[in-house]
DNA sequence: TTTTTACATGAATTATATTTCTATAAAAGT
DNA sequence: ACTTTTATAGAAATATAATTCATGTAAAAA
């Protein structure tokens, strides 16, 4: 994994983690929402999974954000 | 894999080629710049693989495009 | 006709995404 | 103080992402 990856990792990560929490949404919700394992979700958010962009997306839809507001470079 | 799954990689493999084409590269050119191989971006835009997050954003990067262009729902 | 360029695909392998199970611990609620 | 909720994490197993190698096709160019 190279460093611009991981760089990548952590805006997603942290922006994830922010819009979940100003939804006051647990982990464990919207896992469910979305369809993964409450582990899965927090391994994102927490930058050790590079998930899938259909994961993401559906992340973005359950917290009804678009892909801009998880990465915008 | 769902069916909603299926919807996500279409648009999305969709897009990517769309701004591939406008901008003439061949898909052996943009493999290149994003560091994947080309029998993988082949499979991105014929709606055969689910990249990661870190490989779609690089696509995004190297195209010259935002996250938006590429699913935008 | 020959060569080159671009796109596509099957099979086999390797790397890693994702789950399941289990457990700990802090924080919040009662 | 007790209970419940929430977040975190290790390890092992499973699913699938991603590569490599080989090959084929078709169109464009020489």
């Amino acid at each position: 994994m190279a460093m611009d990856d991981k760089l990548i990792l952590e805006e997603v990560a942290d922006n994830i983690r922010i819009e979940r929490l100003r939804r006051r949404l647990s982990q464990e919700k919207l896992a469910e929402m979305v369809d993964i394992s409450t582990k899965y979700l927090n391994m994102i958010e927490n930058r050790k999974a590079n998930p899938t962009i259909v994961i993401v997306i559906k992340i973005c839809g359950a917290l009804d954000i678009d892909l801009n507001t998880i990465w915008s470079k």
